[in-house]
DNA sequence: CGGTATCCATAAGGATACTG
DNA sequence: CAGTATCCTTATGGATACCG
């Protein structure tokens, strides 16, 4: 019985960098940072701004960064239930590497492409 | 057949972060292009440098990073082989980004630990 | 509305042995 | 020295159905 729901494994990284890719190198953390810098959202319309994203993953990818501090999840208990997501402090201040981050994969996302091209092309000439 | 060895696919992703994330948000990229920002470095010199990562796995990530342009080998045809991996223009303009997010990993890694430590002991209050 | 439970497919990561 | 091949384990992502 170690309380560990859905697998999830608290194992202390000794290397940050690690850490923090565990966290946000996934398919969804960053979009889901992305859609929360302008302000908070609920659940719904996370899924509306994100658009192809499951129910499964939004909800599992919020608690891991509920978990880690990124971002605060405020349960209202009226009928039907509202919950807000907000970034904390420590997920805004997240903000700015991940956008620098961003525009470069918007500036370099060409190169790759190309360079994929190119590769592929050598490949090929058997 | 469709020579795609090792599993790799070459799927287009519509958008740049994810392409972005998907090549350099895996265990071992980010550290394989620190160890290359000073200068080149030959596989086993790699090896030493990132220490825990396996033969396999370098391979793989180098192989990769080769494909998406960040990094170039260089096989000199000596007895026995010596290969360089350098990094590309591309490779080194995402340094800076990279280096940013580094620099927020290793400042912010602490509060990361405690917020997951306080999680788990909100969790633990049955 | 905002989730969780269940089950499943695929991808990522790795140990070990072998090779040019 | 610098890999590749093989085999295996675990992690990630997702479809679907159900729940408070």
């Amino acid at each position: 019985m170690t309380m560990v729901p859905d697998g999830e494994e608290m194992l202390e990284q000794p290397c940050p960098i690690r850490d923090v890719l565990d966290r946000i190198g996934n398919q969804w953390s960053l979009l889901i940072l992305e859609a929360l810098a302008p302000g908070t959202l609920r659940f719904n319309a996370l899924m509306r701004e994100i658009d192809d994203i499951s129910k499964q993953m939004l909800s599992r990818t919020l608690k891991q960064l509920e978990r880690d501090g990124f971002i605060t999840r405020t349960l209202y208990p009226e009928v039907p239930p509202r919950v807000e997501y907000t970034l904390t402090p420590l997920g805004r201040s997240f903000l700015e590497p991940m956008q620098q981050l961003v525009a470069w994969a918007d500036t370099h996302h060409g190169d790759i492409v190309a360079a994929r091209t190119r590769y592929q092309a050598l490949q090929e000439q058997t």
